[in-house]
DNA sequence: TCCTGCCCGGAAAGCGCGTTCCCGACAAGA
DNA sequence: TCTTGTCGGGAACGCGCTTTCCGGGCAGGA
């Protein structure tokens, strides 16, 4: 005997559809599934047909169950109030949803040593993946209980991706800071800055940390150095920026340029200088790196100077490399340099310069 | 026979566990399940040994087919990266988390005609409750097929709520922007305001049109009045905030305080003022809506007046509504009004004022 | 005409787990 | 001692779907 249907209230199921159309539950099952078996085309519309009557949705969990796996990709990140972290769940979302797949995001909410939890609770829905993406790289560390986690559950499931710094048994996307810093310090000393200064956001954050460094071999091979007393430390936010500034202002420093890690404290910066009378560009010219997608200020969007952090890109590649056995090398697209009204071209209008 | 078990390369299953521990399968699913039955202590430590010895998790899927649900709510917001949905979402992660449930986060993207899709795939899932979050409500309306997935989907398995303007066959949690604007209005009429001009972010955004409307009413409790051409119609942004300063400035428009119904509008018409040589509250005070985290501009973030948006209760008083069919009536908490240093007491030190 | 393949529908066996049903063991009451 | 009641353990079934496996029909070749 057949199951009974539960029309009155309950979903419909596969052999309410093969039942209205007259067809065996395999033969539903085969066209509303894409199997790789063949299905007449008479029986197909009158499947077809009796599933859209009866308003027929697959059932994930016993589909999940008779194949074996389940099309979901987990991604579990700091704080999605975080812009950062927004972004990059916004990218894979896009990637996972053009793939058929469902993204199930979960957010530590600060407390980075919940990851561990998270990931077990995660490890329960069987997804075929699973991505990490973290500022810092605190815990996953070999031996710790969170590695412990990541190994089973790749040793079981499926792969993981760690968007953020590498360690060692799993994959790993980086964002670009580094190549970003050495392209902004490529594009600096081609509109003919030499003399610089530095806004550094955060010492403990790799990103941070990379966007220095890489700003410093950038001007290196221009052969130009970057004194550490040019860097001044502070905080990744607006208020950093004025303090920095401030900082600045006291010293009596005088650059051609300020680079900050962060849009934020250009932003600060931007306004404490114009505060004590100071011209931008025309004083001091000034770049970030973020390129968040409008100036707190009202200022238009694109004047300042930044290198745009491919968020996005981040996410969506760490879901396919977490989903694509294949890609073993992440492709991530080169930092974009923006060069906006805030930083001009400071070479005199020979016949040498490049076109524009 | 019992199931083989796949100990070499498999997820271990329950009957593993079983096996491990010398007992039945019942045994060792009461005991990691909590069934009503009981265990003996002997037997329950060896299950419970055994399952941390093989690394066993629960297969949702397969224990929401036996069970006959899904422990998940859906939510679908409109673009992740935007604070407005991201704080809501955080909010009903939390919650859903403290609940035990699976949060799945699906985004439109922007593009609120995807919403019917998204649902439609979401009910694939069965889910016992979906949250739709939406700042318009364009697409929600009676007869629409969006609609009709949303009963459809009520019909089947579980609730739905929306977060945002209410649409009949379903639950809605409304933003208490009326009141919030209403005790705007009264704060500021206890601090001796009686000269108000409103920059308002856009008037197709019902959350702005209610804190208009509530601070009018406000007002009016007051006997104070708002007219029209108080009203400086602009764009949700700092530079919405810019260009209705301009906009001010330009009226030769006289007030005691400017309420924008954004806290970015306000930081926007702040930095204009400023630069007009405008000493802020010295000549104008100001005021905002949402409680932003942190000001764009560097200063204090407490020092701007504000009304709280409880976005993040929002969003977790949604999970609850859907969860809890006991709820009909949603309990959002008051809107909290900040007074900062923008918003000085204009009433003279008599003894008559209320304390501090 | 008969046989060999191939194609395609249908029946049935799981997927991993919860749950019901039944049995056995044991304690308490008569 | 017998009966009744209680409670834990084991076997079997079902959740909704996929996927063999089987068998019938039909085309093409000998």
């Amino acid at each position: 005997m057949t199951p009974v249907s539960n029309e009155p209230n309950g979903t419909p199921r596969l052999a309410d559809v093969a039942r209205a159309a007259g067809v065996s539950q395999s033969t539903a099952s085969r066209v509303l599934n894409g199997s790789a078996r063949q299905v007449a085309d008479e029986y197909r519309v009158r499947v077809l047909a009796a599933a859209e009557q009866v308003g027929y949705t697959t059932n994930l969990a016993a589909q999940a169950m008779a194949r074996g796996h389940y099309p979901a990709v987990a991604l579990v990140v700091g704080d999605i109030r975080d812009q950062f972290f927004a972004r990059i769940a916004f990218g894979a979302m896009r990637e996972a949803s053009r793939r058929g797949y469902i993204l199930n995001l979960l957010s530590t909410e600060g407390d980075e040593s919940r990851e561990r939890d998270l990931v077990q609770d995660l490890r329960r829905q069987r997804p075929e993946a699973l991505v990490l993406a973290r500022k810092r790289d605190t815990t996953a560390r070999a031996g710790s209980r969170l590695m412990e986690q990541l190994i089973g559950f790749q040793r079981e499931s499926g792969r993981v991706v760690i968007v953020g710094e590498p360690s060692e048994p799993v994959l790993a996307v980086r964002p670009p800071d580094f190549d970003g810093g050495k392209a902004l310090a490529g594009a600096l000393l081609e509109l003919g800055y030499r003399d610089f200064v530095v806004f550094l956001g955060d010492n403990s954050i790799p990103s941070e940390r990379d966007r220095l460094d890489g700003f410093r071999v950038g001007l290196s091979t221009g052969g130009v150095a970057l004194p550490d007393s040019h860097v001044y430390l502070t905080s990744p936010s607006a208020a950093g920026g004025i303090a920095a500034a401030t900082d600045y202002l006291a010293d009596r420093s005088k650059a051609e340029v300020i680079v900050c890690t962060e849009d934020d404290i250009a932003w600060g910066a931007i306004q404490r200088l114009r505060g004590s009378g100071l011209e931008i560009p025309g004083d001091v010219a000034i770049a970030g790196y973020g390129r968040r997608r409008s100036s707190p200020l009202g200022d238009d969007a694109d004047w300042l100077t930044t290198v745009r952090s491919p968020l996005e890109e981040m996410g969506a590649v760490a879901v396919s490399a977490a989903l694509d056995p294949l890609a073993s090398d992440v492709p991530l697209p080169a930092p974009e340099v923006h060069l906006g009204g805030s930083t001009p071209d400071r070479t005199p209008p020979r016949a040498s310069r490049r076109k524009r």
